[in-house]
DNA sequence: CTCCCGATAT
DNA sequence: ATATCAGGAG
């Protein structure tokens, strides 16, 4: 895969392309639960090694509760962590949510900032979390590479690279920019539809006949 | 690289 | 029992 050609790499991400639309034609959301940027922000840092069913189990209550960006910064850590206990790492999750939401009022009057310099400057937000942010709420294309995409991206051949930064400058390549943030959603759930971290259903998957992995897995 | 960490599928 | 789940920080 190393020395294959990026005319080539393009001409499979193409095909890739068009055959996900397919199997996924409505444009598709995130499947976290939210209203407000600030809950997609908090639901997805949530996420980190959790489904996303798990997330909107917990969200379902805890954004009743938490509305603004003060309600965040003013709890009490080991209160806030009882509520987000089943989403795993919670100690570490817990503190960057109120950190985060310190920063919103410190430098970003109480709302969600739009780029990327200044998502990834808040406490306990990457480049995943900030590009889903950047791409649902604000409209700006970007590559979520989270699990999913790193290892649906692999096993495609469209990257060859485990650093996920590495990886979402691989498919910028690779794929238009005006697909980056619905192609990393269709990703997402060919990942978890079919392309299943342990056993991928390749017999029942769309693209196999352009995956230098199929049945090889 | 390691650590954080509970829930779930296999 | 073990791998894995919409990661990020030190």
């Amino acid at each position: 895969m190393t020395d294959e050609s990026l005319d080539h790499r393009k001409t499979r991400a193409l095909r890739i392309v068009k055959h996900l639309k397919e199997k996924y034609p409505a444009d598709p959301k995130t499947a976290l639960d939210y209203e407000t940027a600030l809950d997609l922000l908090v639901a997805t840092m949530l996420s980190a090694q959790c489904t996303d069913a798990r997330v909107n189990i917990v969200t379902k209550e805890l954004l009743k509760k938490y509305r603004t960006a003060e309600d965040y910064a003013k709890e009490d850590i080991a209160a806030f962590e009882e509520h987000i206990k089943s989403t795993g790492f919670y100690h570490n999750k817990a503190k960057n949510i109120i950190a985060m939401a310190q920063a919103l009022l410190k430098d970003h009057e109480g709302e969600v900032p739009g780029t990327m310099e200044e998502l990834v400057n808040l406490p306990g937000v990457g480049r995943k979390t900030a590009n889903l942010i950047l791409g649902m709420i604000y409209g700006v294309p970007g590559i979520v590479c989270d699990t999913h995409v790193i290892r649906v991206s692999q096993r495609l051949g469209l990257t060859a690279h485990k650093d996920p930064e590495k990886i979402e400058y691989d498919l910028y390549e690779v794929i238009p920019q005006e697909e980056w943030t619905g192609f990393s959603n269709r990703l997402i759930m060919h990942g978890r539809d079919t392309c299943h971290a342990k056993k991928p259903d390749c017999a029942g998957c769309i693209v196999n006949y352009v995956c230098p992995s199929a049945f090889k897995v």
